[in-house]
This record gives C-alpha cells, sequence and structure tokens, in this order.
DNA sequence: CGAATATTTCGATGATTGTCGAAAGGTCTC
DNA sequence: GAGACCTTTCGACAATCATCGAAATATTCG
C-alpha cells in the first residue's frame, strides 16, 4: 500500500469523520444510506469520498441487499500507523529522533 | 493540532520525501538549500513545501545566517500517530476493533 | 556601501479536487 | 414486469493546489 492515497484520504474533515463513524461502526460497518443521515451528506457526494477511502484500502464494500455497506479496513488503518512510526520516520532515523519515546 | 493539516501535508509524494530527509537529519534539521540540492526541487517551489509543513506544524524552521534551517517536529508527528491511533480510531471504537493489536 | 549568497514572495498557468443535482444502474417486493 | 428503493455515475462548475521563473527580501563579507 502507498501511503500517500491513504494520507490523502484521511486529510479531509469530511472524510476523516466518514472514516470515524466506519470506525465506530466495527466490523459490521454501515450502509450508504445510513451514513449520509447521520452525517447529513448528499448521495452523491457521499459516494465520492467512499469511493476515494475504498480506493485508498482504508475501507471495504459488500452488497447487502439493495444496500452497499461500508466497512473500516483496520489492518490496512494499522499498516498506516506503522508506516508513519517506522518506515517514514524512526526506521530510518538516528535513535535520537526518537517518535515512540520506546525507543532509548 | 488539527489532524487535516497535518495528513494533507504528508498526503503528497514530495513532501513526505521532503519530510523523510528531515526526519533522517534530526533535531540539527537542514537548510533549505540543502534539501532543495538533495531533493533536486526548485527553490520557490521547496520553498512552497516547506511552508505547508511549518504551517502544518510538522517543522520548524530556524534562521542560521543566511540560511533558513527546517527540521522536523517530532512531537507533532507523535500527536498525529497518536491522534490516529486513539482520538480517530481506537478509542471511540469497540474493543473488536483493535487497531493495535494491545487491546484485547 | 556594494556584491554575493540564501531564501521567500509574487504572479501566472495548468491540474486536481470538491460539490451536488439529475439521470442511470442494480436489487427487492408485489 | 412494474414500481419503489438505494446507490453510483455523469456532467458542470467553483475552489483549491502544484509548479516554477522572475523579482524582492534578508544576511554576510569584502
Amino acid at each position: 500500500m502507498s501511503a500517500v492515497p491513504a494520507l490523502a484520504a484521511l486529510a479531509h474533515e469530511r472524510r476523516l469523520a466518514l472514516f470515524r463513524a466506519l470506525v465506530v461502526a466495527g466490523p459490521d460497518g454501515l450502509s450508504a444510506g445510513a451514513i449520509a443521515r447521520a452525517l447529513d451528506v448528499p448521495p452523491s457526494s457521499l459516494s465520492h469520498h467512499l469511493g476515494l477511502l475504498e480506493q485508498a484500502g482504508l475501507a471495504t464494500v459488500r452488497r447487502a441487499g439493495r444496500s452497499l455497506i461500508y466497512a473500516a479496513d483496520f489492518a490496512a488503518m494499522r499498516a498506516l500507523i506503522d508506516f508513519l512510526l517506522l518506515d517514514c520516520c524512526q526506521g530510518v532515523a538516528p535513535a535520537e529522533n526518537c517518535v515512540t519515546g520506546e525507543c532509548q
């Protein structure tokens, strides 16, 4: 996974709220309609943002009847955080640049 | 710190490379010119990106002679990672949505 | 002070992104 | 199959962002 699309997906107020709602919902996820009602976003806008989250790998979709259920991809989120923590920042840095506070 | 500007600052290939260079350089930082040479970015473009990183709180600037020295702000980076880990994702989520793998 | 160095600001241009109504695509129920 | 329901795709427009040369600003050195 490239980190840039994932970071870009979260770097938007609406999408961040969206993603948080998915996280709160847990593995069962939420239908697009339920999200639209909860966050008061027009359907076409919502679909656009959900598509970006999915494309970035941070969310998954599955169909249930006529609804589409979106769910947060926790493994991908974990991978993103790991990237920030290790690859991006600490792995290549000298020990004094400790980001975690656990590496001295 | 709002997370969105910080995420947006990192959600760009050039700026991510830029930030990584600052992390590698450590607390001493790097002059804008040194970065420009290392990453082969025109000065005006570089200045633009450095400004964004600083505005997002991820980098600090100080003057040393006629050079401006940019350095990664490790505390801010840590705060961003904490936000993703806790506020954004896990804190408000049920236990089964564990992102860290340490919360069962 | 004047020249040289380091970087930013300005300004213009092209590219990408966000927004949302209207229309279209699947899916269920009767 | 017709109609209702849920969501996406299309299309158009506005807004934001990226790029980089040229000019301006700040600093040092002779």
